[in-house]
RNA sequence: GCGGGUGUGGCGGAAUUGGCAGACGUGCAGGAUUUAGGAUCCUGUGCCGAAAGGCGUGCGGGUUCAAGUCCCGCCACCCGCACCA
């Protein structure tokens, strides 16, 4: 099987030996260091996200990472001075869990993948500035995950509360809100259960109105799609809060609705069963032992059976009473699992006719149902709750109005008499970063007897994870670190008393809301970042990666951007001006999995067919933001269409700076066309439109050559060169070698992208289609500036169009020169 | 249920402001060269039709001299959220 190679020597083009020739050289000249002072070009900042060290990369990496790279090439030949870095979101439960399987230290898998994974984008050609590596889980990095927890602490940004958090069963840890997908864990598809944890949190909540309103800057970079997710995430509602008197109770209860327009409407009420006012309303009733056994069967539930909205009803009555503050009326206090604790104020005013879920629970417990808003049918008949928007009737000084009128003029009342008031609400919950895992970020905080929790003091960061030796690592609902007895006793910072460390590590996603920031000087010491370089680089250009991250990742990078901008750090906003989410890489219509059997190996590919023609497989495929379907590509076409390259390349005959301006004129046109084409398709993202260009250029350039003006014309070196640097940006290999072939020395990737003469981009004649009642008939070759009424008079005397015609009456006649005249018949 | 997106040849996909639908590639067919081809080169390739010609961008309407593109109504598929009061 020694023959493929034998055969690409036959023809000139061996992509094994071009990359083995080529790696080295790039090695020595490092064509995509940043990190010059004396740069005076302006400065791009590409950013792919960052890849988790599991194993080597694969295909996804593969298609990601190729698309990042057009884009900082492309820049780089436009004369831009590119950061474009990367490093390794190296914390995680993926390193802790393959450290048990083998007994060994989570930081020996991490780094040795670490190793292998920077190999493997070495060889894949990535232009990555490697002067800027980081690794998430150094001490050099992590201890600023520390310093920047502080900082949150000091401006009660970090927090401690009780709370029923979500729990995976599996991972043994505690997840934040945005790691529950479905009700089951993101990670490892166990179902998540709650549990009551006190737990260390981010106020991300307070952000949520500038999360939003910010949204409104990235409309033009970002997709739509990611936007609306946000939007959706953060949910924010607005109604009003009213205060209902509760019978037997000092203070009144507040409930949270977007409805009080209904409150005429409003036959019971309804608390959180895992509420703390369910309990307290509920203590000493006789209601009580039913409540109990009702909350512990809710308990059992997972968070998935919970969410099942189809699911019927389920409360009980507590035995207590409120007092409708609108009509005085006496209304009957529920508990139930449908109203949640955590948002709003884990109450509701339940208004069975105009709200579907109330609706089922009146139906369901014999509840009285009062009609509020005008509607057709009724809701205890037909089971469904009515009036979205409607007259209202029953409602006192309400009736009559719409909707939007009533709304206003109940918190209007409400106002008056101090019982309520308009308020927002937000779906977003805050940020909880506490996970009881050994891999990850320590929190920098000391429990003391006397003084409470006391923050580390900064002078005294990083808190080191203590070694892995000795510590066993398997999940078991509490941090591995609390038996790391040495490390976690310390003396009390402010006391000096006998203390304990906070056992618990960070979320791995705190490690990536500002990983952006580090890569401007990974190896700065007196700072997470160096606020001269921010000024210089930041915020982000371009930046690269999955759908998956639409909420999580980039919600609390932007949440995390906006405290550094509170802290005075930067000066703007939001991290990432340009998002691209590339598509995934998927076999035969579904994602590549072990179950399946559809994996396809990056490793193959690259043997097969080469580094370049796998990138350019990638590019070409579609556009970027698609999934590629390996069975649908063909990394041997991609191939094939390198060596044709390299061949025009290889069969150029005259010397470098002939002077094309002598060359045939036609082929110069060519080039011209292709490469004010590729920019323009480069410019907006058709990365693989930018290709085909690239290969018409090739095309017209062979043609050129076997029997046109033949390989020694300028032109065709002027084509052959352009086609280099174009490639370069898929295809850098070959694009090299090209280069060398031209006469040129290294490197291609900076050659700066190709000129030309616009005046070549003039066409002295275009093909002007006739139409008679819209079918084309008849094409002329006219002049580019021909006058209407010349072509209009040139269109009606062709014999075409005469013949067409046969001898019809003409209606009108619409010219658009010189492109199209349409004739219209009577 | 709510919200969003997408429908173009056998396949992946092209197509400024409405103005030659199918660029480029793949696949397929035929040919050249070759001991051979999973190499290279050339030719053809939307569908129907012998041809003339007709039809054609998910389906049905509409606007327009002209619609893949704009408007209205459907259908299909995909994605996100889903007891958030």
């Amino acid at each position: 099987m020694s023959e493929p190679v034998s055969e690409d020597l036959r023809h000139g083009y061996d992509f094994e030996s071009i990359q083995e020739r080529w790696l080295p050289v790039w090695d020595e000249l490092q064509p995509f260091r940043s990190g010059d002072p004396a740069d005076t070009r302006e400065t791009r900042y590409v950013l792919d996200m960052f890849p988790y060290p599991s194993g080597d990369l694969h295909m996804g990496h593969a298609e990601a990472y190729a698309l990042g790279d057009v884009i900082a090439r492309y820049w780089v030949q436009r004369g831009f001075n590119v950061m474009h870095p990367i490093g390794w979101d190296a914390f995680g439960l993926p390193a802790e869990n393959a450290a048990i399987k083998r007994g060994e230290d989570p930081a020996i898998w991490t780094y040795a993948n670490i190793e292998q994974q920077k190999s493997s984008m070495r060889r894949y050609a990535c232009s990555f500035d490697w002067d800027r590596v980081l690794n998430t889980c150094d001490p050099t990095y992590y201890r600023w995950n520390q310093w920047f927890f502080l900082k949150m602490h000091e401006r009660g940004l970090a927090y401690r509360k009780a709370s029923a958090v979500n729990w995976c069963p599996t991972c043994q840890t505690v997840l934040a809100n945005e790691q529950v997908v479905g009700g089951l864990c993101e990670r490892c598809d166990s179902a998540v259960t709650k549990k009551k944890l006190t737990q260390w949190y981010f106020r991300i909540t307070d952000y949520a109105e500038r999360l939003l309103d910010d949204m409104q800057q990235l409309e033009a970079g970002w997709p739509e799609k990611v936007l609306l997710m946000q939007r959706n995430w953060i949910g924010r509602s607005t109604g009003a809060e009213v205060q209902f008197v509760v019978e037997g109770r000092e203070e009144p209860v507040t409930v949270y609705t977007t409805r009080p327009d209904t409150l005429y409407g409003a036959t019971f009420f309804v608390v959180a069963v895992d509420s703390d006012l369910a309990a307290e309303l509920v203590g000493g009733t006789p209601a009580e032992p039913d409540f109990v056994a009702y909350l512990d069967q809710v308990k059992q539930l997972s968070e998935m059976d919970r969410l099942d909205a189809g699911r019927e009803k389920t409360g009980v009555f507590l035995e207590r009473y409120a007092i409708n503050p609108v009509n005085g009326e006496q209304i009957p206090i529920w508990a139930s699992d449908y109203v949640l604790a955590d948002y709003g104020t884990g109450a509701i005013m339940a208004v069975p006719a105009h709200d579907q879920r109330d609706l089922d629970f009146a139906l369901k417990f014999g509840l009285p149902v009062s009609v509020v808003v005008e509607s057709d049918e009724d809701p205890t008949v037909t089971g469904i709750a009515t009036g979205d928007d409607g007259a209202h009737v029953n409602s006192g000084p309400l009736d009559g109005l719409g909707k939007a009128d009533a709304i206003a003029k109940m918190i209007e009342i409400l106002d008056e008499r101090g019982t309520g008031k308009a308020s927002i609400n937000y779906r977003l919950r805050d940020w909880l970063i506490s996970r009881q895992r050994y891999w990850g970020t320590p929190i920098p905080i000391i429990h003391c007897d006397t003084c409470g929790e006391v923050p580390v003091p900064e002078e005294q960061l990083p808190v080191v994870l203590p070694s892995a030796e000795g510590l066993d690592l398997k999940p078991k609902g509490a941090s591995p670190l609390g038996a790391a007895i040495e490390w976690a006793s310390v003396p009390c910072p402010k006391c000096g008393a006998p203390a304990t460390r906070d056992a618990d590590t960070m979320d791995t996603f705190v490690d990536s809301s500002w990983y952006f920031m580090r890569y401007l000087d990974p190896h700065l010491t007196t700072a997470p970042f160096d606020v001269e370089q921010a000024k210089k680089w930041a915020p982000v250009d371009q930046y690269v990666g999955g759908v998956t991250h639409a909420i999580l990742h980039l919600l609390y990078s932007r949440f995390y951007t906006k405290v550094m901008f509170d802290m005075g750090l930067i000066d703007f906003n939001e991290p990432f001006t340009r998002l691209l989410n590339q598509g995934m890489v998927v076999m035969n219509g579904s994602a590549m999995s072990k179950s399946r059997g559809n994996v396809v190996r990056l490793s193959d590919e690259l043997a097969t067919n080469g580094v370049d023609a796998v990138r350019l497989t990638m590019v070409f495929a579609g556009p970027p933001e698609d999934d590629v379907d390996w069975a649908d590509v063909s990394p041997a076409g991609a191939k094939k269409f390198l060596a044709r390259a390299w061949r025009v390349a290889d069969d150029v005959t005259s010397v470098p700076g002939a002077d094309a301006t002598t060359g045939d004129i036609e082929l110069r046109k060519a080039t011209a066309k292709a490469i004010s084409e590729a920019e323009q398709a480069l410019d907006s993202y058709r990365f693989n439109v930018a290709v085909a260009k690239t290969m018409e250029l090739v095309n017209a350039t062979r043609k050129a050559i076997d029997s046109g003006c033949g390989p020694a014309d300028p032109a065709v070196r002027e084509a052959a060169e352009a086609v280099a640097v174009m490639l370069s940006l898929v295809a850098p290999y070959t694009a090299e070698d090209m280069w060398r072939l031209l006469g040129h020395q290294p490197c291609v990737a900076r050659a700066g992208w190709p000129t030309f003469d616009p005046a070549l981009l003039v066409q002295e004649s275009v093909t002007c289609i006739v139409q008679i009642a819209g079918k084309v008939r008849e094409r002329l070759e006219v002049s580019p500036d021909i006058s209407e009424a010349d072509l209009k008079a040139l269109a009606l005397a062709s014999d075409a169009v005469q013949s067409a015609l046969a001898g019809a009456d003409i209606k009108t006649v619409i010219v658009r020169a010189p492109k199209l005249v349409n004739i219209v018949p009577a």
